[in-house]
DNA sequence: CGTCTATTTGAATGTACTCAAAAGCGGTGG
DNA sequence: CCACCGCTTTTGAGTACATTCAAATAGACG
């Protein structure tokens, strides 16, 4: 099994077995993919037909507001997942953008062969029934923080949960994924210290 | 087939397709239960066993902050599945509580015979997939509308999305929903008329 | 090096909250 | 079936957190 492939097959195995013929039937499915430091691969009105896994780099989701404000949905560091679920699973256009914060490698894999993937390797909707139930209860939980805590509060939790990022990322992208605009971000850093 | 049954099957029948046989193992694995006004089926710090499918009633779960205010994650009409996700699939203390909200019945599956299932009948694996799917959809538009629209519009797509509820629920609770005060829920409803 | 974008800072504003008190309403028990 | 009690809703005044707009500064990339 080629190196390039090992980070994602211990993503999927943290949650299922699977046999080497089971690991070659998946890693054929899969394209790599990179991307350059602010490429979409994703944007409003496309179709969404793939599924995205990081391999290196860092993509995000969000959706423009009316006011053009932005809203970071979710950030993509190696190792996860990224789409737009809604567009992916209804294919219908999509209402967001996904885009590389800086250059990226990526795999996809196609809402077509996922199906069936599904069909040939049950385990597999296994692995994305999991996955899709923690990315649930992670936005549940991110819900919850956005009614009951202040601006402070949920920029704490961001850079708890999100140690690495906080580094990486502009302000300006922190501020869309806490919910506040970047002058409120840039004042409330500076009372910080 | 029993018809207190029929709603349940109905709704998985959405998306799987099920003989009468795989019928019969599935319904029996589920648990009835009656409700009474303001009973709890879960409170906080109880680690959540259940999934639960309403047939009439109404269910809601809500978690409650520091300030002791509540924050409601999601109701559940008949025909909807309710549980604390979190709980259900980490099996650690519930951070949530889930009430009825009024004299309701409802079909209980534990999450241990839930797992079975899914090796007895994968294709209930895909049945909670795609229900888990689609929960994180309405899931992320919802944070995305908190993060972008004002109380005003976000009481108005409420209205949209649950027209029956509105006229059955205290407005405390919708409230609580949409993420402002009882207070400023009752200026904001006044101000509209 | 120059341009374009991100960040900082300040003043004025607005949306939603807190606290308090009165009015309304519904369920329960007598 | 009525009356009471408790909870929900309304209303008002004062406040706070976060926004908007504007302008200056800093930084990053080509």
């Amino acid at each position: 099994m080629a190196n390039e492939y090992q980070l994602i097959l211990d993503n999927i195995c943290r949650y299922i077995s699977l046999t080497d013929e089971e690991k070659q039937i998946f890693t054929a499915l899969l394209t790599r993919r990179s991307l350059k430091r602010g490429e979409f691969l994703l944007t409003e009105g496309m179709i969404c037909r793939y599924s995205a896994f990081v391999l290196s780099g860092c993509l995000f989701g969000y959706s423009i507001d009316r006011d053009a404000a932005e809203h970071i949905v979710s950030f993509a560091p190696p190792d996860w997942w990224i789409a737009d679920m809604y567009s992916l699973i209804s294919q219908q256009p999509s209402t967001m953008n996904i885009r590389a914060h800086e250059a990226s490698e990526i795999l996809l894999l196609s809402r077509a062969d996922q199906e069936k993937l599904f069909i040939a390797i049950p385990k597999f909707e296994r692995f994305f029934r999991i996955l899709t139930e923690k990315s649930l209860v992670a936005n549940q939980q991110r819900l919850i923080d956005n009614l009951s805590l202040s601006a402070e509060e949920r920029y704490k939790n961001f850079t708890l949960r999100y140690p690495t990022l906080v580094h990486h990322l502009p302000q300006k992208q922190i501020a869309a994924y806490i919910g506040v605009t970047p002058e409120f971000f840039s004042k409330m850093k500076s009372k910080l210290s």
